[in-house]
DNA sequence: CACTTGACCTGTCCGC
DNA sequence: TGCGGACAGGTCAAGT
């Protein structure tokens, strides 16, 4: 699923997008993927207006002007996208549907997006006017906006047609309905099981080479990449960067914590935080280099070094990489560069 | 307590 | 072509 830099690119695109926006409606085709009561729902998210939109580990939290926030886990699967009538933004698990026509089988939440229903207050109220004068000047009824979706691929979803009455949409797609949006007080997010156990963010100025060593210590039997993927030792690192971060580091993911040197744990803290860094530059492995400036599918991996690299040569010393399986989860060694430190 | 495995889901790929 | 099994960018509950 989305790791950590796919989801901080998820959280920079829909930043610039969703702040101000109001949700007028909302529709979800599976009850796990959007568990929550009829009744707050009603009284905390339509009408609500988007505050801010931020992240934790790899949980994506939107703010609204209700106090209360829609949280989002992807797990595996999950992606989100944006679509309105010239703006069209999709991250996270990399599949066609970040390009394609929405909803499609694996839209699990759609959310309906206006500026109209803006805040009982007077530069509120000033630009909801504006926005009327424009649809005026435009022959736009504003009940009945243009749809970005036409009618019949609505309806084979089991919409209502009235769910069509906004021209701006974000979709929460999850093929695998692992992933979840739930909406919770805002005030309550520190409190619920996930955020009460995990680990600190490693990119944060707070998270220092001592404070990863005396964490990763503390699991001194376990392999180093069940530890990298524990998300109550380090938030957000999975698979892939697991795997990338300890070949950069040129540790055997097997190798037992005790078995590490303070040496390879001051490298491997570098590592982590370069390939996280690098991968949020490059807008994570999916997004815009998922697809081409003309819109092509292209290659959303091509900065990995083994993730999904076995049978290529290594880029370090050209030794063939292997796959294996190490804490119950595919992974990508060079048998070269990589070798298990036993004692 | 530390650590490992199975379950949650759908879709795709690979071998017979 | 059809079918079974393994596997997939994650996490939690239940097991040893």
């Amino acid at each position: 699923m989305p790791e950590l830099p796919e989801v901080e690119t998820i959280r920079t695109g829909l930043a610039a997008l969703l702040p101000g926006k109001a949700v007028s409606n909302v529709w979800h085709d599976w009850a796990k993927s959007f568990p929550n009561a009829e009744e707050d729902v009603k009284a905390f998210l339509i009408g609500a207006r988007v505050i801010d939109v931020r992240r934790r580990a790899k949980v994506l939290i939107i703010d609204l002007s209700s106090a209360y926030s829609l949280v989002i886990h992807l797990k595996m699967t999950g992606q989100m996208v944006y679509k309105s009538q010239n703006e069209h933004f999709g991250a996270g698990h990399p599949t066609d549907s970040l390009i394609g026509q929405l909803p499609d089988k694996s839209t699990r939440v759609i959310f309906c997006l206006s500026e109209k229903e803006a805040p009982p207050d007077l530069n509120a109220r000033k630009q909801r006017s504006a926005e009327e004068n424009v649809q005026k000047a435009h022959g736009m009824n504003t009940e009945a906006v243009g749809t970005v979706i036409d009618q019949e691929r609505w309806q084979s979803f089991g919409l209502r047609p009235k769910a069509t009455r906004c021209d701006v949409h974000l979709f929460f797609n999850d093929q695998r309905k692992f992933g979840w949006v739930r909406l919770i007080p805002t005030a309550e997010i520190p409190n619920i099981d996930f955020m009460r156990k995990v680990g600190p963010e490693p990119l944060s100025t707070e998270f220092t080479p001592s404070i990863f060593i005396e964490r990763v210590r503390r699991r001194k039997n376990s392999n180093i990449k069940a530890v990298l993927l524990d998300q109550t030792v380090i938030a957000g690192i999975g698979n892939i960067y697991a795997d990338e971060s300890l070949w950069a580091a040129k540790i055997h993911p097997l190798t037992l914590v005790k078995d590490l040197s303070e040496q390879n744990l001051q490298v491997l803290y570098k590592e982590i935080r370069d390939v996280l860094r690098l991968s949020i530059e490059k807008g994570g492995s999916s997004d815009r280099n998922y697809v081409d400036a003309a819109g092509r599918k292209g290659s959303y991996l091509n900065f990995a070094n083994v993730f999904r690299r076995e049978g290529q040569p290594c880029n370090r010393c050209g030794t063939i990489i292997i796959k294996t399986r190490v804490a119950g989860r595919g992974t990508h060694i060079c048998p070269n560069c990589q070798k298990e430190i036993k004692r």
